[in-house]
DNA sequence: TCATTATTTCGTTATTTAACGAAATAACGA
DNA sequence: TCGTTATTTCGTTAAATAACGAAATAATGA
């Protein structure tokens, strides 16, 4: 069952082409608050799960949730570092060509006002020890 | 109730500056397969609604609901032309410098292979007297 | 080893969504 | 005016989704 979900994968044909379903896969990814706001965050640097649990004030349980979309959809990856898992954007969301129109196009969201509140949020949350942020999972 | 759908329409801060909302709003309409697909076939020119229909092959009361949506989201606008409704990709899909970028993310997308497919299919369906069309909503 | 803790998985619930056919609406042409 | 026809709206159904808390996993540190 693990594995139907990854051969569920999203695949690139050739470098700046990609099927509809693929494409669909994308945007519909990107088509929740709360996932996008998390690629915005993600945008900035890698970050462990409490931390963006931290961002988005949901249930962890609803976080992993969400990353796991982002990752079938391809548009994040993630390795585990000592105790935490970290994400980070994937080179398909940010490095190759076909993203990086994406990357223009999440430049423009990025300066919205929300997403200015966000970015204020995360500022503060890094300034945090994770050792401490982790437990505490809010943040006034 | 017509009108309160009018108010939840999307709107533009500033020149390449969006909100989260309206953002995932944007993505979320293009995250369905048939309503990229219709978002790509107006690339090339604008549609009646049963031309939408034979390229899609669904219902057309599925077909005018998705439009709706695209509609909502302020990727395409509707006007009425003799006894048919067309459709044309809005401003904000194509014109603007944030739809610029958008632009080019679907330049990828309708090269890709899927996409080939629809656009012979639509080629076809262009040759036809909607007239004739209208009435017969399936292609061979 | 064992407790702790970060994250994921599972099971549930409420909401949203895509799809359809049937009925309503709107506009043309006889 | 009246029938025809293109499109939308309505009501329904089945499936997908977001959210949560609780239980399971995995990895650290005592």
């Amino acid at each position: 069952m693990n594995t139907a979900v990854k051969t569920k994968r999203v695949s690139r044909r050739a470098a700046g082409d990609i099927d509809t379903t693929t494409a669909a896969a994308w945007f519909k990814a990107l088509g929740d608050d709360s996932r996008l706001r998390i690629v915005l965050a993600l945008r900035e640097q890698e970050l462990c799960v409490c931390q963006i649990v931290a961002l988005l004030e949901l249930a962890n349980s609803t976080v992993s949730q969400h990353l796991t979309v982002l990752r079938n959809a391809g548009l994040i990856e993630s390795h585990k570092r000592g105790r935490w898992v970290y994400y980070r954007l994937s080179d398909a969301a940010g490095g190759l060509q076909v993203g990086r129109s994406l990357s223009r196009l999440l430049d423009a969201v990025a300066a919205g006002a929300d997403w200015q509140d966000d970015g204020r949020r995360l500022k503060r949350i890094l300034k945090l020890d994770p050792e401490q942020l982790c437990q505490i999972t809010y943040l006034s």
